[in-house]
DNA sequence: TCTCACATTGAGACCGGTCTCAAATTAAAA
DNA sequence: TTTTAATTTGAGACCGGTCTCAATGTGAGA
């Protein structure tokens, strides 16, 4: 009696048109919830179309609106704890304003990151978040910039593009926490971070590429310079991409005669591994060697000691970026805003004097 | 005299064909890739679509095809590591293959992931990868199963569903870890979930609607029962559904006077939080407190002592299941398969004999 | 030179919705 | 009761691709 209805060619507006005894426009009426319909007719379309199990094609309907309800997320790598956070604040905005995310891995390559804008607007997202891995060539942004579709840089961007940007006031973490280092004796302080450099060696913060790391060296620099040390180009290590090449960059740099009395991780794997290697080497925090980190992962409060850090809204950068993104998708045309969110120093026990 | 060409319309395929002087049919032909055209226009076509710089409209493509050449993945919490790091591995394959992912988060509620699978329905995604918040009422799992559009579960999914699924042995990692234990002269051991019963008491592992989970809690209760250990299911507790919950609930079991000996932590969200309540409690890892975690977190190894871990292959659970849900979508009809990766447990310091 | 198979092209239907416009119906105003 | 305005409805174009089918052109074989 009851027989399950053939699903393979599925129900349109036409068919339950049909069905109620009205024309296709009409049933369309009722079930794209526009136009004006009598009562009576709506029930009837209503009804049959439960009777059909009717189930919209949302690929249709933004073949027409031209919207699509979806906006593209390109970011280095999922798996990162600080991109999973943010993550999760720009899926929970989009699901309260009834958008829907499209996920891409970039793996910070450049390459790949492009072709990934390029699909995402094939597949005509309403608009996009980027968390460029350069930002040397921006072309590819400008270019979806200009493609009419909003897009807001996450985390990084450079000031010369003038592009919605959400980032945390990375600068200024930095600062304070140079400052508070050297305040405590330090004079050979290590930065270490995953970005990399052609050479794999660092110079000068150009060649930086990514935004967020660029400010906060110049702030480590800047407040060094301050304080009179010279030259603390040298303490700066690039290209600690993964655990193993942060693990072969800092054991170098431990066994080293001139070791640093202090190490600044740009991101916790960084710290994580810096942490081990200590342990490796035997060498006790913060007595001989004081570490900061970059993002409050869950795991810095629970080791002994916990490690001080730097906490980052991640969670509400991603928040930002989604908010600021639905109010361009909302008609706000104003000229393109950075948005700067604070960062907090949470000081905890891996941080001391400088051994003497 | 190089002024920027009008974006607002976008160039279609019948724009192409009128610059190039050939037909819509022709054109669309070179810029689609398939049929067979003379090189001569070939050539004309492909100069035309540069020099309006054409961008194909992927939506339109999908609305013929049928196929939208992308999948929808719905978990828990991507901010969970345990859910990036398996999403890396889905969007790994999925990049490889030519897919696009559209991420929604079910925040572990029932009537979300129902939402967000009717949404990624609507959208027509080609497959389904989810992660089941609850196998109790499966009737939508059933219905997009039955949608024609093949769908992988994830870490999660009953027996009784006939639809392909990735797990990992979860029971025989537990029933290892007990019988561990229990040599080591642990009675009292209890195991700390986050899932959930109506009436926040764990009576049987029916209560439990995680696949994952409740295999688990069988494995244990298994061999307790083995070992003459009777009513265990006292010890086992449900809803560390936040670090908050968690804490309040580790705190009254370790603060009670019949507290127990060994802990086993379903997840490393919850192998963390018994952790610091240990520290706050005073008591000592492994002294007063063997402690065991499921999920082999990054910090696992760096705390003092390093906790014993069941290793699931997170990544491998993404990838696998990908890669099964493109077989299907390449056509491949054999009847439901349930692929199960083996897990690892690796010893740190964290176990030790039972207090006397 | 004529026939036939095959390669190339164009016209137009189609996917499943939205939306414009005019016709038909109904209610309100004169 | 007639005029005018507002409300409902249907017909059909449209979005930007794919794809079928028939028409045309080309070279080989008879």
């Amino acid at each position: 009696m009851d027989q399950n209805p053939p699903r393979s060619p599925s129900v349109t507006v036409a068919d339950v048109a049909c069905k109620a005894g009205v024309s296709k426009a009409t049933a369309a009426r009722v079930l794209g919830g526009y136009g004006t319909v009598s009562d009576h007719v709506r029930d009837a379309v209503t009804a049959a179309a439960r009777a059909l199990d009717y189930q919209p094609n949302e690929l249709a309907r933004s073949m027409t609106t031209g919207r699509s309800g979806t906006i593209g997320v390109v970011v280095g790598d999922i798996e990162n704890p600080f991109f999973s956070l943010a993550m999760r604040g720009i899926t929970d905005v989009a699901r309260q304003t009834g958008f829907t995310v499209i996920l891409i891995n970039s793996g910070e390559d450049a390459a790949t990151e492009k072709s990934a804008i390029r699909t995402l607007l094939a597949k005509r997202v309403d608009g996009l978040i980027v968390s460029p891995a350069k930002e040397s060539d921006a072309d590819h942004l400008r270019e979806a910039a200009r493609s009419g579709r909003p897009l807001v840089l996450l985390d990084r961007g450079s000031e010369t593009l003038d592009i919605d940007t959400v980032i945390a006031d990375d600068r200024h973490a930095a600062e304070g926490i140079t400052r508070r280092l050297i305040a405590l004796g330090h004079r050979r302080i290590a930065y270490i971070t995953a970005c990399d450099t052609p050479e794999h060696r660092f110079r000068t913060p150009a060649d930086i590429n990514t935004g967020s790391v660029r400010r906060r060296i110049e702030g480590f620099l800047d407040v060094c310079l301050e304080a009179g040390l010279e030259d603390m180009e040298d303490w700066v290590h690039v290209g600690a991409v993964t655990p193993e090449h942060t693990h072969r960059i800092a054991t170098v740099m431990l066994k080293s005669s001139r070791r640093p009395t202090a190490v600044i991780a740009s991101d916790s794997v960084i710290g994580l591994e810096v942490f081990k290697v200590c342990r490796e080497l035997g060498l006790t925090i913060p007595n001989d060697l004081s570490l900061v980190s970059f993002h409050d992962a869950d795991w810095t409060s629970v080791t002994t000691p916990p490690v001080t850090v730097v906490r980052q809204p991640v969670y509400g950068l991603g928040e930002a970026a989604a908010k600021l993104l639905v109010e361009r998708l909302n008609g706000n045309t104003a000229k393109a805003t950075r948005v700067v969110l604070k960062t907090e120093v949470v000081e905890r026990a891996s941080v001391a004097a400088a051994p003497t």
